[in-house]
DNA sequence: ACCCCGATCGTA
DNA sequence: ACGATCGGGGTT
């Protein structure tokens, strides 16, 4: 049985999280699946990050605890998942951009807006901690992909940062 | 009060 | 490669 991951895992540097999140499983009610790709947004001297320009309320829960689910609209119609990571105060998250869903039937969750539209995923959902709740966490996995990193998608600002992890193949 | 733009998606 | 789409965050 795996176990559940927890802050230990999310509090510590958000390169190192968004790399180790491929391969692990992410429970979201009766959903379960293989996280496949990943983005990380880091702080205020990344200007793709939320956190860019400070605190506001829409990307506070980024500054708070690691472990802690982000999430926001865009583009007037999708919402996007990120956990948080890094210790209190400092603002940093993992984008979850892509999950190969197991439970309760397979299917290629590839792009954070279908994963989040298919599983049902709001806002409602933002600042829930992810090692006290009991239908929403992430547990470990016996599965390490290989994996490459490229420029994250869909950004204008930081596009020489490396930082999205998804699986090869 | 309001303006503007986006961590997207699907089709061409 | 590009246009549809539009809520709401950030600033006035």
């Amino acid at each position: 049985m795996a176990k559940r991951l927890e802050r230990d895992f999310f509090n510590r540097p958000t390169l190192t999280v968004a790399q180790e999140l491929i391969g692990k499983i992410m429970v979201f009610g009766s959903a379960g699946g293989i996280i496949t790709e990943t983005e990380a947004y880091i702080g205020q001297d990344d200007p793709a990050c939320h956190a860019a320009r400070g605190k506001t309320p829409r990307n506070a829960v980024m500054f708070g605890p690691a472990g802690v689910s982000y999430v926001y609209f865009i583009y007037g119609m999708y919402h996007c998942l990120n956990f948080v990571t890094e210790e209190d105060g400092a603002p940093a998250a993992v984008l979850i951009r892509g999950i190969h869903l197991i439970e309760p039937s397979p299917l290629l969750l590839n792009g954070p807006g279908k994963l989040c539209r298919h599983l049902g995923i709001t806002r409602d959902h933002s600042g829930i901690d992810l090692t006290e709740h009991e239908a929403f966490l992430v547990k470990d996995s016996p599965f390490t992909p290989a994996f490459e990193a490229t420029p994250r998608i869909g950004i204008t600002k930081g596009q020489d940062k490396l930082w999205r992890f998804v699986v090869r193949g």
